[in-house]
DNA sequence: GGTTGACCTGGAGTCCACTCCAGGTGGGAG
DNA sequence: CTCCCACCTGGAGTGGACTCCAGGTCAACC
C-alpha cells in the first residue's frame, strides 16, 4: 500500500495543499495519517476520495452536502440507499445545468450572428 | 414607448431588486430613467440588456468581463469586432463547461450504476 | 388626515470557499 | 554543522456577488 505525500497529493488532484488542509479540517476528508514527523502521509483511498470530491465539486455541490455525502460514506453499507438518492438528486441538478448552459449557449451564439450580419 | 416599474422587472428578469440596484451602482446596468419622485422606471433597452446579463451571468461570466462588455456596448458601433471576440471566447469557456459537466456526469453515473450494483 | 406600501439612499453585513500568514519543526544535502 | 525545504498549526484575510438595514419620501386609499 503505497502512501503519498502533500506535494504529490496536490499534483495528483489539483487541489492545493491550503484546499486539503482545509477539507481535512472541515471533515470533507477523513483525518489523514501523519509520519512520525507529524506530516500527512496520504493513502491509495484518500485519493479515491479526493477523486470523487473533485468531481461533485466541479459539478457544482455545495460542500454541505458534499459533508452529508462523506457522513453517509463512513456511515458504512446501510446508507447505501441514501447515497444512491443523494448522487440522483444531484445529477439531476447537473442535466439542468448542461440544458440550461445549452440554452443559454444559443442565445450567445445568435448575439455572435446578429453582430456577423453588421459588420 | 412602455417603462416597467422595479417590481415588474424583477418579475420579468428574475433579479431582486437589491441586484438591480447593485448593478447599476456598478456600471452594469447604466443609469436608469427616474420618476418625478425619483422612481427607476426601466425601458424596453433596459430589459433587453438585463436579458443579456442573465445569460452571461448564468454562462459563469464574472461581473468584471460583464463591465467590459457594457463598455464595449456603451462605445458605440466600431466595438463590435471586440464585442464578438469577447462572446467567441465566451463562448468557447461555455462549450468547455459542458463537456466537463458531461464528462463528471459520466462518474456520477459509474458511481450509481457500482452502487446499485452492491444493494 | 392617517396609514399603507412601493420605492429611495448609503453603507454595513453575509455567505462561500478558499488562501495567506507568522512562527515553528524535522530531515536530508553539501 | 548548517542550511534549506517541505511540512506543520491556528487563525486572520480575501474575493465575488450579492443582501440587508435604518431611516426617509411620496402617492393613494380609506
Amino acid at each position: 500500500m503505497s502512501v503519498y505525500t502533500p506535494a504529490e497529493v496536490v499534483e495528483e488532484t489539483g487541489f492545493s495543499i491550503d484546499t486539503l488542509r482545509y477539507y481535512e479540517k472541515i471533515g470533507l476528508l477523513a483525518p489523514v495519517d501523519r509520519n512520525s514527523a507529524g506530516q500527512r502521509r496520504f493513502s491509495e483511498d484518500d485519493l479515491g476520495w479526493l477523486g470523487t470530491i473533485r468531481c461533485l465539486r466541479d459539478t457544482g455541490m455545495p460542500i454541505a452536502e458534499m459533508l452529508r455525502f462523506a457522513e453517509l460514506v463512513r456511515a458504512g453499507d446501510h446508507t447505501i440507499a441514501d447515497r444512491i438518492a443523494l448522487l440522483e438528486e444531484h445529477d439531476r441538478r447537473v442535466r439542468d445545468q448542461i440544458d440550461n448552459l445549452a440554452e443559454r449557449q444559443r442565445y450567445i451564439h445568435n448575439k455572435i450572428s446578429y453582430y456577423r450580419s453588421v459588420l
